[in-house]
DNA sequence: ACCTGAACACCGTTCAAGT
DNA sequence: ACCTGAACACCGTTCAAGT
């Protein structure tokens, strides 16, 4: 019934993220219940409304900071040297992220499965943090394409990473394994990059 | 408290899948909840549970009419002649399948928002529906493989349909707009389409 | 100013009790 | 045999009331 100081209010709100996402890792997104934050965090569900506003906002948060950890895994560079075919690289970074999907699922399928309102935008610096996440293979891409021709550029990283992307998720969810028979994604991914290297190759730059 | 027999049992079936499938249609997957559809139906919740044992058979159930929906509206051949290049065969082909999500978008995003728990597989007749969806794509890729080497054309086939699902469901669920900017998901998929089979040629049958 | 906890209107699922 | 409806253990969200 009054005032806790127990924290400031930006430690609480860290701690509140934190378990939130701790939920999320252990028992999906759809365990992460105002009343479940709430509990973890030994306050009342109110007080998570005070934090954020509202669900949505939070786990907004949350999804923040798995973009920022895929952006860390996905940007490693996967040979100091730099040598290698663009389309080995690409297919390391593909898996890549394949294992970041795997280690982070709950995370990572958190990411696709929370959709705001119907009306409602996300916020540009989400948006951003999005946008981020296509620059290493859209690096990648440059030997494709004239350097004045940027725009088909990004737009064959979108391409690439949206069916790459695609092609993960189907088989994380399940929809896929009956489907692919003996094939696994791995392999669906591999053949998709290299026959989407190989069509950028014949298109010509 | 009493046997009501105003249906027979497969009536009230029949009654129950429509009254979800309306639900979903009209308020989307979340608002298919037993009570909803209980109400819709002027049965108490507990029958739900008579008829199917689970709100996830009945759900399976709305997901098969959903696919079947689907199949027929992919499966139209787009030229009674039979003319025309494959890539454009494809092209209509992944439109039908864009026009489909877009006039079907809840029960079509409801296939894939709704997973099973982790340890249940799907029932293999549901497992066959799916693979009944690849099989006009199948046919299309057949001029660019061998007749005896089926296994890479159904492996083209997957490949190709999960990455042109990819782009559709991450424009659909508003994960790529910021993402972009003024290309839309029919310019990403139709690049798709054409940098794919520009490089099925390229590798040669 | 901050936090509580009761309140409201919901959930999925089960199962004793009725006809 | 079939259906009910109460019961249990949950939801998101709001907001008057307390310190």
């Amino acid at each position: 019934m009054a005032r806790r100081s127990d924290h400031t209010r930006d430690e609480l709100v860290a701690i509140t993220i934190d378990a939130a996402w701790k939920i999320v890792g252990e028992d999906g997104f759809a365990a992460a219940t105002a009343r479940r934050v709430a509990k973890e965090i030994g306050y009342a569900p109110g007080t998570i409304y005070n934090l954020f506003g509202s669900m949505d906002d939070l786990y907004l948060l949350v999804s923040a900071r798995t973009l920022d950890t895929l952006h860390e895994a996905i940007a490693v560079p996967d040979c100091p040297g730099g040598g290698g075919k663009p389309a080995d690289k690409m297919k390391a970074m593909a898996k890549r992220y394949r294992d970041f999907a795997g280690e982070h699922k709950n995370h990572w399928i958190m990411l696709f499965v929370h959709n705001l309102p119907d009306g409602k935008a996300v916020p540009t610096w989400f948006g951003d943090k999005v946008e981020r996440i296509f620059q290493p293979l859209e690096e990648l891409l440059e030997p494709f394409f004239l350097p004045l021709d940027q725009r088909r550029r990004r737009m064959a990283a979108r391409v690439l990473w949206g069916s790459v992307h695609g092609l993960c998720f189907l088989e994380a969810t399940g929809k896929i394994p009956k489907v692919t028979g003996n094939m696994s994604s791995a392999d669906l991914v591999d053949n998709l990059i290299d026959t989407f290297v190989a069509g950028l190759e014949r298109t010509g730059i």
